[in-house]
DNA sequence: ATTGTCATGTGATATTGTAACCTTGGCTTC
DNA sequence: GAAGCCAAGGTTACAATATCACATGACAAT
């Protein structure tokens, strides 16, 4: 491995919910319900969801149905506190393990099952947010995604 | 400057569609009317456009009313080809100055007056590419953008 | 009690993207 | 020329993703 990584205890299950709800209350906003529905579903997928996956799940789980429209205003609010990331490249969301630091992460998809991991690797997103910069741009949220195939899938 | 960076001849108007043509027919496909007309509209744009702008646009120029899956048949063709990129984080497409070039290119994304610019920088989209073979993955296609504030909206 | 505020519900609609099937026009072969 | 073929594009329908406007419910502040 190269020397660039670095470790993080990654809570998971409903010590991850726990970080979420930590994080979410000291930025001012509520931990309610819903917004824990919607947190503990997205967090059962093993890859990433879109809105309208979480909707059913959340619908499933509360008995009753949840539009889209407020599990987008919920997942919105989750991304903006970092504990939720979103996909670009496949329109969805995943949660996000470590809430409290605010790298710029890159997301490998895998073209053919699915699933999505993540690198934190700060020299390359560094590397990006300069060459921006470089360019007279202030940048604000790098994107940085690979599609391709995973182990598993070779 | 860094010495990354290299320069390209980057064809413009009129000159951009012959050589969009030139590598289209390189690849064995037609140059049509209807992918002419594509292509010019788009190249027309200063942002990136939707499909469904360009339908609206090509539309226009063709007197008649063109569907929007014609459309991203002819993008995916495009896109395929190298002459046309899609820009993942704005669901929207911009033509390729230089369609000879296989770079992995890197977008800025202006989320205040949705200019788009490129760069190109081989160190920084080879990292991406080494850091996820080195987590095991098989990129294909590295998907990496800027958002943020041009220069000019500063 | 009234008002304000926040979170959420609800219905409608806009935008983006695909799938299935049909028509056309150019080409070849007979 | 007639028949067969095929790529390109047309047409219709639909699915998936996203946003908007407005109503309601809970609860706190006045």
């Amino acid at each position: 491995m190269a020397g660039h990584e670095h470790h993080h205890h990654e809570p998971q299950g409903a010590e991850l919910a726990i970080a979420a709800r930590a994080t979410l209350e000291k930025s001012g906003e509520q931990w309610t319900s819903m917004r824990a529905s919607v947190f503990d579903e997205l967090a059962k997928f093993d890859k990433p969801a879109s809105a309208y996956d979480i909707a059913e799940a959340v619908s499933k789980r509360e008995g009753r149905r949840v539009a889209a429209n407020s599990i987008y205003r919920i997942l919105d609010l989750f991304v903006g506190a970092n504990l939720v990331r979103r996909v670009e490249s496949a329109n969805a969301y995943i949660t996000n393990a470590h809430p409290d630091c605010l790298h710029d992460c890159i997301f490998l998809v895998c073209d053919s099952c699915g699933q999505t991991t993540h690198l934190d690797n700060d020299v390359i997103t560094g590397g990006v947010r300069s060459a921006a910069q470089a360019a007279g741009f202030s940048p604000v949220r790098p994107v940085i995604e690979v599609r391709g195939t995973c182990a598993d899938c070779d």
